[in-house]
RNA sequence: GGGCAGGUAGCUCAGUCGGUACGAGCGCCCGCCUGAAAAGCGGGAGGUCGGCGGUUCGACCCCGCCCCUGCCCA
């Protein structure tokens, strides 16, 4: 009998997890715990799909609107919060269940993930070489301190060669480029909500327009007053960056909606592969009856 | 009816002064991922070059006819 089982509802971006989610809550005594980076904003509703107050059928959220729109978003921060949470709901008897798509936020809960810190100083020199010399050479420059950590990090990929070099230098230790093993911190399951592609690609793109329709650009008219443009990760949300692009003119509204549709569906792709990478997540096809069949299989591994 | 421009990857377009299409961007498929993860990075599959005929050892590139698109003239 597991007790202190931790949920976790994952997939790809509008396969259904915010409402699975719900149900599972109401049905087990759950409180809902943000793993989605973009909801972590404040101000960013309309289109992260945030679920508005009135929609959460009494079910306690939490790490929603937390982060201003200014604020660079950080995994570490988020496991610090997140960690405080999940053991707050646990001491109250009540069930943490997960929900998002942010991968690397869902393991920086469940597994035993360690994050070095961070130099804001060494940071920005870091990031100012790799505007002026470029990836390879830091990439070259790695190669000579972590062998191992360029082996895994392609010489390409500039942002994650400065935080390899950052730790590097701010810890003295090598950089661990590879997640660990798929291994649970506590007891844990993780949900899947499985949605054909095809199926999957409508659904984003009748959300994206519900999005356009329901106010997305003026939600972000307001954010652009509140500083979105000096935000490095909120003013790249999906449909944010296009409003803003349609708002300084540079986008037309049909090319800023077509453009929030096929970045997403990117995205979803990219959740997609991340999650079924996981083999400890169980796959639920999408249907009337996915409620049931999650509380079934829930109530089998508590039991078990 | 006449003139001009153009018809090359799913899309937008490069390109070969005749010698097996060097293609590019986007899209698509697949994957990677430890402090920006709705970000970042990589790999792959797709064209026989509008159609037919001719010239040539050899044409996507030359010639003829035809079809289609856009613009112009009438």
């Amino acid at each position: 009998m597991t007790t202190d089982l931790l949920l976790a509802v994952v997939g790809p971006t509008a396969a259904g997890k915010s409402s699975l989610a719900l149900d599972l809550a109401l049905a087990l005594d759950g409180e809902i715990v943000n793993a989605d980076s973009m909801q972590l904003y404040r101000g960013l509703d309309i289109g992260t799909a945030k679920l508005p107050p009135a929609e959460r059928r009494g079910v306690l959220h939490h790490l929603l609107d937390v982060w201003d729109v200014t604020e660079t978003a950080s995994v570490a921060e988020y496991q610090r919060m997140a960690r405080l949470v999940v053991d707050d709901v646990l001491s109250r008897s009540r069930r943490p269940v997960l929900v998002g798509g942010s991968g690397l936020y869902l393991r920086s809960v469940l597994d035993d993930l360690t994050f070095p810190g961070t130099d804001p100083t060494v940071r920005a020199r870091l990031e100012d070489e790799l505007a002026t010399v470029g990836a390879a050479t830091l990439h070259a420059r790695l190669a000579g301190a972590d062998p191992a950590a360029a082996a895994a990090i392609l010489p390409g990929n500039g942002r994650r060669v400065v935080r390899a070099l950052e730790v590097i230098e701010t810890t003295g230790q090598p950089f661990t480029a590879t997640l660990p093993d798929y291994r649970y911190l506590r007891p844990a399951l993780q949900i899947g909500i499985d949605v054909p592609l095809p199926e999957l690609d409508r659904r984003i793109e009748h959300r994206v327009d519900a999005m356009f329709a329901s106010g997305l650009v003026v939600e972000v008219r307001g954010l652009l007053e509140k500083g979105l443009k000096d935000g490095r990760t909120a003013s790249r949300a999906l449909g944010y960056a296009q409003a803003a692009a349609m708002l300084d003119g540079s986008m037309s509204e049909s090319d800023a909606r077509a453009d929030t549709v096929r970045a997403t569906r990117r995205f979803a792709r990219r959740q997609r592969s991340w999650f079924r990478r996981d083999p400890r997540v169980v796959w639920l096809r999408a249907g009337p009856t996915l409620t049931d069949e999650a509380l079934t299989l829930i109530r089998r591994t508590i039991d078990s």
